[in-house]
DNA sequence: GCCGTTTTCGGCCCGACTGTTTTCAGTCG
């Protein structure tokens, strides 16, 4: 069973405990765990049966969560997730989607009205049926009016690169346009998620009503959910939210880290905080005693009074960097700069957009010392992808390039097509020729999750193989993963000398930060690839980067960090993580 | 339900905004 699954098992838990108004010091426990559950770098069904002691090691995890856990295992679910659903129809956990509806008030509508879907709620509201209720009157009915109907258009994450663009762009016209001291985007663009759900901008300054009034007026404003002395929220046109927070100077450090989060890293630290005499808010870290600031203009600063070494915001999500940094210890994360070269990408060959040629004086541009050229493989005919006897012509070709442009290496290389039953697209004569072979999943994406194992592994087994591209075949707000034993890839690419690739397409990002941690924890070899399709593609390579430094990838967990003589011994499975 | 450098019982993170209230609960991040 998957982590992600197990996982809402629990949140449903939380969700039904609260509608019924459960303790909630009971309810922030299951939430806790099924966020830790997600989080988890192992597969936490497979631990609880072979080795236990690794899941209650988990701080958060406790013997209730272990039984649960087991039941689940045993009978598909457990005893308290059936009870509740007995008690509350399953229909109201999808009421809690709705935004500014929480568990009190849905628990409310459904005692006092009988609503159960969002539906009946559209109803009662529209009738103004809400309105008799306890502190609910026509404009809370007017607004859940307008969120359902928000919901049905946007209710989604957007792509990080997405993300980041708009915040670039908010930024630019509050720098522009107000008096802005200082100015950052936190939240999770700011630590790379890969998806965003709002931007969160922070200003110091010392008007911040001017810098308000700037934001609620943007062109790209559609809607001002809300606006107060120090912070405002809007919607932007595209449906995206972008919230702003307003300070002065001396907080702009502990605002910075507080809006950054991640939640989770966040109520941690406060739990530190406090065991060490102190508060933690946005507005720095103040000793409870006297009640005097000891922290905030700095965001380093907040991490040193508390005894930590201050870290990079992608690995703040309470997945072991606070006990890490209290150590003394922060992880030496791969960096964009560590970057040597490419080992993923198209020509017109088959469907890529610029030449052999341009492909490579683009890397050299970029400071790159090698590229591998790979092209797709004949099973992909629609992008033109080459047989046999045309990808020795294409290896031809590149070696004409490779002398003509001495300054960088180029490889030699195929995407060769995995095919349905898990052999590759093309012979082995053919590909002895090359450098690099990466294998790739393009087609029959929905067979069953044992096959696509089997189908997946059987490539990763044989010799010629490199790279395993794309690993998962997501496409994010697009879509799904295909049904995959990720353990039993990771395991079998590692048995085989085999790299996984991070593809670094801000739509793909795959393997995801999650999945890479298994990776590294498992003894895997990282490419980060940026799958180019035209020169400006290589742009995308921080994603990729940042997406390894959530997983806490050191650059020599990352083979195209390496010098050109060792990648040679990798791909020539002579060295894997010695 | 989880946890222990006060504790195996008794605690458990913090503040802004909204809408409805005449002092606060609910929701969000």
């Amino acid at each position: 069973m998957e982590n992600r699954d197990l996982a809402q098992i629990f949140k449903e838990i939380a969700d039904l405990l609260e509608i019924l108004d459960g303790n909630p010091f009971r309810i922030r426990s299951f939430q806790r765990a099924a966020q830790l559950i997600d989080n988890a770098s192992f597969n936490i069904a497979q631990a609880v049966s072979e080795d236990v002691q690794k899941v209650k090691a988990i701080q958060g995890i406790g013997g209730g969560t272990i039984s649960k856990i087991e039941e689940i295992l045993q009978g598909g679910d457990c005893d308290e997730h059936r009870k509740l659903l007995e008690k509350v129809p399953g229909s109201l956990l999808e009421l809690l989607r709705v935004p500014n509806l929480g568990p009190k008030k849905i628990g409310l509508f459904w005692k006092e009205l009988g609503i159960t879907t969002v539906e009946d709620l559209e109803r009662a509201a529209r009738a103004g049926r809400l309105r008799g209720l306890p502190k609910m009157g026509e404009k809370s009915e007017a607004k859940i009016l307008k969120a359902v109907q928000g919901m049905r258009s946007t209710e989604k994450r957007y792509r990080l690169d997405d993300g980041r663009e708009v915040s670039q762009s908010l930024m630019g016209y509050l720098k522009e346009n107000a008096p802005v001291l200082r100015i950052a985007a936190a939240g999770s663009s700011r630590r790379w998620k890969e998806t965003v759900g709002d931007i969160d901008i922070l200003v110091s300054c010392r008007q911040p009503p001017e810098v308000i009034d700037c934001f609620v007026h943007h062109p790209d404003v559609v809607d001002v959910l809300a606006q107060g002395d120090t912070k405002a929220s809007v919607v932007l046109r595209r449906g995206l939210q972008a919230d702003l927070r307003v300070l002065e100077d001396d907080y702009f450090g502990a605002a910075l880290q507080y809006f950054t989060g991640s939640k989770e890293h966040n109520v941690v630290l406060r739990e530190r905080a406090k065991r060490m005499g102190y508060k933690i808010n946005e507005y720095g870290v103040i000793r409870l005693e006297d009640g005097k600031k000891v922290a905030g203009k700095e965001e380093d600063e907040m991490y040193r009074v508390l005894g930590l070494v201050p870290m990079p915001p992608e690995i703040r999500e309470n997945r072991g960097e606070i006990e890490e940094s209290e150590q003394g210890r922060v992880p030496d994360l791969v960096e964009v700069s560590d970057i040597r070269g490419d080992l993923h990408m198209h020509t017109t060959a088959s469907d890529g957009r610029d030449s052999i040629e341009a492909m490579a004086r683009a890397a050299l541009e970029k400071g790159y010392r090698y590229i591998a050229i790979t092209d797709h493989s004949k099973a992909l005919a629609m992008t033109g992808g080459l047989d046999e006897e045309q990808l020795l012509e294409h290896c031809r070709n590149i070696e004409q390039v490779n002398a003509a442009i001495p300054e960088i290496t180029i490889l030699k290389g195929i995407e060769v097509d995995i095919l349905a039953d898990g052999q590759l697209d093309l012979r082995d004569d053919a590909l002895e020729q090359l450098d690099v072979v990466v294998a790739s999943v393009h087609s029959r994406f929905n067979l069953s999750r044992d096959k696509m194992t089997g189908r997946i592994c059987r490539a990763l087994e044989h010799p010629l193989v490199n790279i395993l591209g794309h690993p998962t075949g997501r496409l994010l707000t697009q879509r799904d993963p295909y049904q995959l034993d990720i353990e039993e890839v990771i395991r079998t690419a590692v048995e085989n000398r085999v790299c996984l690739e991070i593809n670094a397409h801000p739509a793909r990002l795959d393997l995801k930060d999650v999945h890479c941690l298994m990776a590294r924890e498992m003894g895997a070899l990282i490419s980060i690839n940026c799958d180019s399709h035209d020169t400006r593609m290589f742009r995308y390579l921080p994603y990729g980067v940042h997406t390894a430094r959530r997983a806490w990838l050191s650059s020599d967990d990352v083979i195209n960090t390496y010098p050109l003589e060792r990648l040679r011994k990798v791909l020539a499975k002579q060295e894997y993580r010695n």
